[in-house]
DNA sequence: TACAAGGAATACC
DNA sequence: GGTATTCCTTGTA
């Protein structure tokens, strides 16, 4: 028998609140996407961890973790001390969706279905996931900002159990459950000598995404609707809403309001929701966004016949995983020989080429463009490879795959050789408001007027995509300024700092 | 100090 | 050759 914090499971509380703007006691909700703010804060503030990124309301799963990750990673990276993290009593307030330890962190994804007394759950209610790691070591080979030297793959491998071969997303996602108790450590093990690990958080949020995924799974079982909302008719959104509202213990809304087929739906802006369903709208708009990456990543996983997923994507490239799954847009792909690199370089400095999402799962010849990806500037893993290497692609390969832009929409994909151009390079992040917001985002949609809000970042993002580790915004703008001959940006008539405009029809 | 603007040379594909 | 990068100077807020 395990035993956590001194709470065997069967005493422990359910651990991830409500909604910290439901009820309160709505039950248990789906899972991590319930890490609103203040679950996270308050583990930040346990954990000394600067909470200031994390101020903003309604961040989604991916920002929550990364938000986390940037925290983690600037704090710690301040300081050759040890992470300050400590014993938190999760019995009381929130209960812990994530509970601290000294070297250790303990995330604890509830069941999430447990609540919804239809539908049995094989999960168990709590899932404790040990982080033990390697030292977080500065490493100067990358872009002058904070990074880390990857966890041998060996290490990572004795952390996994032995029976596990990746989850494919067409496996039986039950068998997460096993999978996860097998993460499950003693007291012991708790309190051991571990350190913070930024390469488990990308474990965690493999973990987090595939028991989104099963949730999905039991709900559309019991609702009887597919699980792409792309395919639900008029009534499998009214069925949608009401399940959702109940999980959320939500007060009713007017449904009439949403009668509509899913593709209509899917359309819809989070402005939309709200305007439909005031205050809860932006809770029904992140939940309907959930179930659409997690079709999105149903697609892409079916389409990967040839490489399923493995354990070891989820844990050297957590963020290209997301990505590949949130993207929707990654092609059939070959994994195994970078996956086979990482993992025969086990012990040494990985090896890889620049940021591009070309080693997760299904990102072999990885080919999403999404910038997403340059989020990874946050995964110590991907920060501390070297810029040149065989073994990985490009990133302007990784985006030629399938990748390329056009120019009305700025998406990314077509045939091979194309390079991704700054000016669509702005627009994805652009297109990305709850991932890139902070940074870069529309002052005036209909004119194409954007500001970059985080000229550094930006820059850094851009610096990656492009393998240019020496990037910053003085080179940057300058590319912009090349812009305003080609006749593709201008500034605005009232010239601000940081401000630019897309010329037409390059800002559709 | 950060940003804007643009010239010039260079690198990369 | 086109595009982006790098380095530079000058100017502005």
């Amino acid at each position: 028998m395990y035993s956590i914090c001194g709470l065997s499971p069967e005493t422990r509380p359910q651990l991830v609140p409500s909604p910290s703007h439901g009820s309160g006691d709505a039950g248990s909700p789906l899972s991590l996407e319930h890490w609103y703010v203040s679950d996270l804060d308050a583990w930040l503030r346990d954990g000394e961890v600067p909470s200031q990124e994390l101020a903003k309301p309604n961040l989604n799963i991916q920002q929550q973790m990364n938000n986390l990750l940037d925290s983690s990673l600037s704090t710690y990276g301040s300081s050759s001390a040890e992470p300050n993290v400590h014993v938190r009593d999760n019995s009381s307030k929130l209960t812990g969706s994530v509970i601290s330890y000294q070297h250790s962190v303990h995330v604890n994804i509830p069941s999430p279905v447990s609540s919804f007394n239809s539908v049995p759950s094989e999960s168990p209610t709590l899932y404790d996931t040990v982080l033990p790691t390697t030292n977080l070591t500065k490493d100067s080979n990358t872009y002058g900002s904070i990074s880390y030297l990857p966890i041998p793959v060996q290490e990572i491998k004795h952390e996994l159990p032995d029976n596990y071969s990746g989850s494919s997303c067409n496996d039986d996602l039950s068998s997460s459950s096993g999978f996860l108790r097998n993460f499950i450590k003693t007291e012991e093990e708790v309190t051991g000598s571990y350190q913070l690990s930024q390469e488990k958080f990308q474990q965690v949020q493999y973990l987090a995404m595939e028991q989104v995924s099963h949730d999905i799974d039991q709900a559309c079982q019991v609702l009887g609707i597919s699980r792409d909302p792309i395919n639900w008719s008029v009534q499998d959104v009214r069925a949608w809403f009401r399940w959702t509202l109940k999980q959320y213990n939500l007060p009713s809304i007017l449904l009439d309001n949403f009668s509509m087929n899913g593709v209509s739906l899917c359309s819809l802006t989070e402005e939309d929701f709200q305007c439909r369903a005031s205050q809860d709208g932006a809770t029904l708009f992140a939940q309907l966004d959930i179930w659409k990456i997690a079709a999105n990543m149903r697609k892409n996983c079916q389409s990967i016949s040839t490489s399923p997923f493995r354990v070891e994507d989820s844990i050297l490239d957590m963020n290209a995983l997301l990505n590949n799954w949130s993207s929707g847009s990654v092609s059939t792909v070959n994994t195994s020989s970078a996956h086979t690199n990482q993992v025969t370089t086990a012990g040494k400095e990985v090896q890889a080429g620049p940021i591009p999402a070309s080693v997760g799962p299904g990102c072999g010849s990885g080919t999403f463009n999404n910038p997403f990806v340059l989020g990874t500037e946050k995964l110590p893993v991907l920060a501390s490879r070297k810029f040149t290497n065989d073994n990985f692609q490009s990133d302007d390969e990784t985006s030629e795959d399938g990748c390329d832009v056009d120019r009305s929409g700025g998406s990314t994909r077509s045939g091979p050789h194309s390079h991704i151009h700054l000016w669509q390079f702005l627009k994805e992040l652009l297109s990305q408001p709850q991932m890139y917001g902070s940074c870069i985002r529309w002052l005036d949609r209909s004119k194409s007027i954007f500001k970059i809000e985080d000229s550094v970042r930006v820059a850094r993002f851009w610096g990656r995509r492009k393998n240019r580790p020496a990037m910053n915004y003085d080179k940057l703008s300058r590319s912009i300024r090349q812009y305003y001959k080609k006749g593709i940006m201008k500034k605005t008539e009232r010239s601000q700092r940081l401000v630019y405009q897309f010329c037409p029809p390059y800002g559709l």
